[in-house]
DNA sequence: TGATAATCGAGACGGTACGTCCAGTCTTCTC
DNA sequence: GAGAAGACTGGACGTACCGTCTCGATTATCA
């Protein structure tokens, strides 16, 4: 899936035949991404895509299989705003995943991040074909930022983390995901007990 | 949705007509179970339960304002084999959960579990009004069954979790549920650390 | 094909489920009248007759096989003007037959007819199991018009024809349906002739 | 259309650029007339052809215009049986045409010729601008056979022929075809008529 | 006991979207 | 320039389900 362009363009001399149209592709993701935000990906219909991006419905059955993949190039190539990025570094863990959390549960109520993440997730759930693919898209980012600042913590503090870094990122990610998919708000015990699995309080007050 | 049927008989005083058919009721969830294994959430029609149960469209859409209302009531009803009770109690917790996970992994290797998973986050993602139902039907049931043995755990050994059975079987249980919707398969390293999550391993060796 | 409907109403007893509108019946065959007057046979479309009609696309293909079927039953009905009936019998058989073919190149000159004649066989020669449809709505009609006048003239005047009614009719029809669909215009001498096939001149002059 | 090619070479003087292949040309033509045969005018497509014939559609479109003059050119050129031939001649016309059209009908059944003639007759009747076309390709060469034949007859036998030439072999000839695109069979007594319209039987007996 | 009323099966209805096919046109590179 | 390749817009195809709507038949309560 990943290796489809061959690294030597010497490989791949020259394709006969009209070239796949740039514009066109821009079109249809950026029309994705339009209709996604609107209604969400129960409401997206290929149709739909095509028709908003000014595109023949056979250009997007050309290109991609299904909506789910035209939702996952969507994502890959940056068209959709992506839910987050990692946690800030200010030097105090807890604080940086701390504000983390609040931006992102603020943005999922603000509107449509929780739409998108559930949207997402139906993608995932109706394509296992494509579950690969947004895990990439969505859950490793994600997983990915926190684990980055965890990272930078455990070397700065040496044994400051309860465990992996790897590990807790990949937890606290998905506790973080269910509740954002089950539209829970932004509990403030669930919060300080996530902060204590990954910065155990010490003597700190929150 | 919740409240249909009054506490009270005496508030519904024989209703005159034809009364609904229990047959027909569960010949509905008997083949939404069915359908439902078969092929997934995303390939059940309203159209092919009725088929398949010999009932008329209508009368699902006369008791069920959607297929997810159905497979809720299916779950509820106990005809499709939920995924999961929680951990045994042979007073290990280390051992009990870890059991627990291989079992879990285990169904979902071994079929429908992981469809089946799939399939109630898919219509968990969407309609977000059933989310509340599919969240009861499926993923509190699991959360809860892991904070039914981490209660009794802290019950019997004081001091013993890392920090509340309600925030740790919320944690491990998204963790899990997570990972069987990405169809990941069950890693010694995870699993290790998350015994050590809900169970810090001591002296002990797995 | 033709004994569907049972001779003895007992037989079919008690259809089950709600009846067939008539009401789309006659929209869809109005409707594809319509668009075959403007358009012609190739033109017509079954989404087009849909639309038309404001009816579901599949109400048609639910009764109907193919656009061909939809124009077999429109003729059948009456819904398009028959291109001919058989020639007016005032005693003198040539003068009627010339009459006949003198309004039939005219109603073919002055637009409908022409095209709605081809449309009929374009639709014969496109779907042979429906060729026997299209023959009883359109050709057998000419033909069967024109034998009646010509059994007329034999029952009057024995000996009259040179040859078998049914023949003639059958020769005579294919002769001008041919000319019809090549859209020659009426000639003189070849009307002249046609005449004579019929009805020898004598010392008539015309 | 039927004058693309000048008579004079030199008003068309040298036109430059890659002359027009005549491989690519015949490679069409013999691909239709394969495709024909196989399904049908009705199934016959642009894109098959072109395929069929190892050519690039835009070829197609460079020198034809639509499909029913891709077919047109092939039976022009002799790439599909044309039916018929007239009838031969022994010297007994009614024997002639006799074999004639047992000839003619035998082929139908055979199989493929039914298809053609329905075919072409489809062609006609779906692209008036083709009419004539059609009408020099197909029907004509047998309306010229009989013609021919029935002139022959009318020189040796001067008063033998109940009507003129031109008129006997038009008349028969739809006739004919009308029969073969009912897909109707020979049947004797038709056969008899038809050949006492065009050779009167005196006292012969068949 | 018969009228009333709601459910049941069946299945047709207006719709929406599906995924495919083909028409004709356009764009690229090669001969 | 012709030609092969193949992507492009556009539009109809025939199918699958949606959720609603009659039907006749059934099964209860109520008068």
């Amino acid at each position: 899936m990943s290796a489809e362009q061959s690294p030597d363009p010497a490989e791949e001399p020259a394709r006969r035949g009209r070239p796949r149209s740039e514009a066109s592709r821009l079109k249809v993701l950026t029309a994705a991404a339009r209709l996604m935000v609107e209604g969400g990906f129960e409401h997206l219909t290929v149709e739909g895509i095509a028709a908003e991006a000014g595109v023949a419905k056979q250009t997007v059955y050309r290109w991609w299989g299904s909506k789910a993949d035209v939702v996952v190039e969507t994502i890959a190539d940056g068209h959709l705003p992506t839910p987050v990025e990692g946690p800030e570094d200010t030097g105090d863990l807890r604080a940086d995943v701390r504000a983390w959390l609040e931006e992102i549960f603020g943005a999922v109520e603000l509107g449509d991040t929780s739409r998108l993440v559930r949207a997402l997730l139906a993608a995932l759930a109706s394509a296992s074909e494509t579950a690969a693919a947004i895990n990439a898209a969505l859950i490793e980012p994600i997983q990915e930022g926190l684990r980055e600042r965890f990272v930078l913590e455990a070397q700065r503090r040496p044994g400051a983390l309860p465990s992996d870094p790897g590990f807790l990122a990949d937890t606290v990610g998905a506790s973080v995901l269910l509740h954002i998919m089950l539209g829970d708000p932004l509990e403030q015990q669930w919060m300080q007990q996530l902060l204590d699995l990954v910065a155990p309080a010490g003597s700190r007050l929150d």
